[in-house]
DNA sequence: CCTACCGATCGGTAGG
DNA sequence: CCTACCGATCGGTAGG
C-alpha cells in the first residue's frame, strides 16, 4: 500500500484483489483459457487496459489466485508440524483444516483444481500441490506404522483417494454458515475414516 | 458400413473413432477449449479440412467423447437394476462397475468430469450426469432404509463424498493390467464402507 | 484508466 | 461414383 490506509485516492474503482475476485469467479464459470480479458472487462464494466493497469498479464491473475489457495494450504501443514499428537491426530488436524481451507477459500481452490500444467505458472503450481501431498502421504505412511490406518492398502493411494474425496468438495458445496462447513469437516472425516456403512 | 468388411478403398487414413481418440487425448492435455482444430490437425498429421470430412464440427468430437463416458456409466445402473440383491449389494455392484467404467474409459471418462457447461453439449452431459448421481443417492437411501448404511449423514452428501472419491481416479491412474484395475475396484469399495482406520 | 489498434490465430468452408 | 482428403482462405476475435 503507497498511501494511508482508509483514505481513497483516484477513482473510487477496483483494487487488485477486488479485480481478482471478479476475475477468479469468471475463470471457474467458464475456464481459465475460455475466459478472455475482453469478458472480464465486460464483467467488471471497465476496459481490458483497466485491467492491464492491476496485473501484467493474464497469467498474473492466474499465478496471484493460485497462491492465495496454495498459501493457505501450505499454513494447514504448518498447524499440524506444530502438534504433539500422535500421527492419526495429526492427520485428523489437516483433513480439518484442509475443509475449511477448500470452503473458505473456495474459488481459489477451484481454481487450482483446475490446473492442468499448461505453462510455467500452472506447473509450479501443480509442483506446490504435490509437496502438500507427499506431506500427507508420509503423515499416513506414520499413522500406519502406529497401527491406527489399515495396512492393506498403499499410503499413497489411501492419501489420493482421501484428497480426491475432501477436493470434490467445490465440485457442489455452496457456502453457507461457518456451522456448516465444520459439519462438513466432520462428515468427511467420519466417511473417510469410519466409512459410510454403519459403526459396527 | 457402405462396403464390405475388410476392404479398405481410398487412402488408409483415419476413420471417425481413431480421429476422436487423438481428439480426447489433446482436449483432456491442454483442455478442450485451449485445443484448437488446426492443433489436432498436426497431431493427426492431417489438414484442418481432413478433421471436418468425419465431424460436423468442433463441438460434434466433444459430444461424441462424452456420450462414450456416459453411455458406460448408465450401462452400470442397467447391471444394477437388473440385480437381485440388498440395496447395499447393488451399491457395491454400481461402485465396482463406476471404477471399471474409470478405467476402461479414462480419457473419456476425464474429458466428461471437467465439462462445466459452457454450451447445450455439456449442459446436456451434465443433465445426464445428474440423473446417474440421483439414481446412485436413491440406492444410497435405500442401504440407510435398510440399516447398512450410517445414518448420521445426509445421503446426497454420501453420494458426493463417495463419487468425489471414485472419480478422482482419472486425476492420477495410469492404466496397467486388469488385475489392477480390479485391486483398485477393491481399494475403493474398503475406504468408502470401512474408512482407513483399521478394521476393528 | 480510454480509444484505437497490432500481429496472430481462431473455427470453419470453398473448389477440385 | 466412392472415400478420404488438400491448399488456401473466409469473417471475426483473441491477448496485449
Amino acid at each position: 500500500m503507497a498511501h494511508q490506509p482508509g483514505t481513497k485516492r483516484g477513482r473510487p474503482g477496483y483494487d487488485q484483489h477486488s479485480m481478482l475476485v471478479v476475475a477468479v469467479e469468471a475463470f471457474n464459470e467458464f475456464g481459465y483459457d475460455a475466459t478472455s480479458i475482453g469478458t472480464l472487462a465486460a464483467r467488471l464494466g471497465t476496459s481490458k487496459a483497466a485491467i492491464y493497469h492491476h496485473f501484467s498479464s493474464k497469467e498474473e491473475l492466474l499465478e496471484l489466485a493460485l497462491d492465495e489457495a496454495l498459501t493457505a494450504l501450505e499454513g494447514v501443514l504448518g498447524d499440524e508440524q506444530a502438534d504433539e499428537g500422535t500421527a492419526s491426530d495429526r492427520l485428523a488436524l489437516v483433513v480439518r483444516g484442509a475443509v475449511h481451507v477448500l470452503v473458505n477459500k473456495l474459488p481459489y481452490v477451484t481454481l487450482l483444481l483446475r490446473v492442468r500444467g499448461n505453462s510455467d505458472v500452472e506447473r509450479n503450481a501443480l509442483e506446490r500441490r504435490k509437496n502438500f501431498d507427499r506431506a500427507v502421504t508420509q503423515l499416513l505412511s506414520e499413522a500406519r506404522a502406529e497401527g491406527s490406518i489399515r495396512s492393506d492398502l498403499d499410503p499413497s493411494v489411501a492419501e489420493r483417494l482421501l484428497f480426491g474425496m475432501i477436493n470434490s468438495i467445490v465440485e457442489w458445496y455452496k457456502p453457507k454458515s461457518p456451522e456448516d462447513a465444520a459439519r462438513l469437516a466432520d462428515d468427511v472425516i467420519a466417511v473417510a475414516f469410519d466409512g459410510l456403512r454403519v459403526p459396527r
